[in-house]
DNA sequence: CGATAGGTTGACTTCAATCAAACGACGTGG
DNA sequence: CCACGTCGTTTGATTGAAGTCAACCTATCG
């Protein structure tokens, strides 16, 4: 199942990264992990797979290769919310205090690199300087939390969407972040933003019929970045 | 403006935390701390007073001695959204990544104690096990900031207003849990849950009329702690 | 007392959810 | 190659939960 392999281009776009900007879960720059590199263990899933359950003992935590991961939190009743979202480069299960308090699933076909929680840890222990970016890639996730409880609570539903498609536009941009590609269904993207599936579907066709983006299969292209940031409803600072 | 003093009633009652229960912010025992107290000053806010503003350069972080705090997020038009309310014995502002990503205010007349980042930092830089300590506490906030998401994104207003009345009993219960002395203001457990103070207020009047709580100042009590556990809507695990 | 701030309740409105149907893309097999 | 089924998406009609607007109640304090 698990079959090693190099990651060169991976490398360099995360080289690239700059605080306060892109995806929180990628603070951590690839070269810093370099040292960690043969304690990885390459792996794959298939789309909807299950990486591992919320509930399980926390053994692992991983970095995305290539494709995209959610992370899930279920309730009883099958209600859902999609945490994040994880595209390459960025780490997740990696703040894990005993047992996985969310389910990790392939929204793509995906390659992980796994490491093991004890290793991590073992590393930061003897590395100050690991164990700090360590800390700073939590805080920055809780940072990230943190803007999107405004949008749970406290944005109405064109602004959530707005507000989503400028997010992944900034993690996602190979240039100037004007086509996204979206790899995640309508259904994640409403578990992500709190809504329905019908409403984020009215709300990405108010957005084309406005001129603001065009949609095309799973691409979206912002053609009005500004309206669109208008739209999102800024937090202050 | 800064006075020195101890506080040691408070340092027993943390010492008898337990991993999982409780709250978030309160994982790093008093007594972890111990070696910092004289790195500390000691402080107070009014009621209402701003503790720190977001987007100020964060020099410093606290622990609430006694009282309570809102940390606070703002929108452009003057939405809000509560983050936390933080009771004796939590940190906060613990995590920060250059400034501050929140502002923080009195909710009641509260003691601090603060410490700068800058000496957290270099303690943690010595030892080990402070530093792992630190980390852990981030990730218990991050946590928790996980279980808001569902709360925000996809429970009802009645579960919302139940989440918080058991979230607010496990934090605060000096006995059974059964009489919670509430703070803050229906303003701003309507900010903290997404809603609106009309609806908090419906919310509270129809778990009362079921026999669930009884309400009297400032205070509730839990009459039916098992109905208020079945209103709050249970996430899985 | 009266003033003020916070809390509660009621009437009405609205935004998003629900229910329902049709559409489009894609893959399989006849 | 086209018919068919599946899955995800889109659009429309209707409902409903929570928001808004407004009035009144209740404490606390000068």
């Amino acid at each position: 199942m698990s079959v090693a392999f190099q990651v060169i281009a991976q490398r360099s776009a995360l080289a690239s990264y700059q605080p306060g900007a892109g995806s929180p879960a990628a603070i951590l720059r690839t070269d810093l992990l370099a040292p960690l590199e043969r304690l990885a263990t390459s792996m794959t899933a298939e789309r909807n797979q299950e990486i591992f359950a919320e509930g399980e003992p926390a053994k692992y935590c991983y970095q995305v290769v290539s494709g995209c991961v959610r992370t899930v939190k279920l309730m009883e009743d099958g209600r859902r919310q999609v945490d994040e979202f994880l595209l390459p480069g960025d780490f997740f299960a990696l703040e894990v205090l005993g047992e996985y308090n969310f389910s990790a699933e392939a929204v793509t076909p995906v390659r992980l690199r796994r490491y093991t929680c004890a290793a991590l840890e073992e590393f930061a222990d003897r590395d100050r300087d690991f164990a700090r970016r360590l800390w700073r890639l939590t805080a920055g996730q809780l940072r990230a939390a943190r803007e999107r409880m405004v949008l749970l609570g406290r944005k109405t539903a064109s602004e959530r969407i707005a507000s989503f498609l400028l997010d992944m536009a900034e993690r996602v941009s190979t240039d100037g972040g004007e086509r996204i590609d979206l790899p995640m269904s309508r259904g994640d993207m409403a578990d992500h933003l709190g809504l329905t599936i019908e409403t984020v579907c009215r709300g990405l066709t108010q957005l084309r019929r406005h001129g603001t983006i065009a949609i095309d299969r799973g691409q979206i292209a912002i053609l009005d970045a500004r309206a669109l940031g208008s739209a999102g409803g800024r937090v202050l600072h």
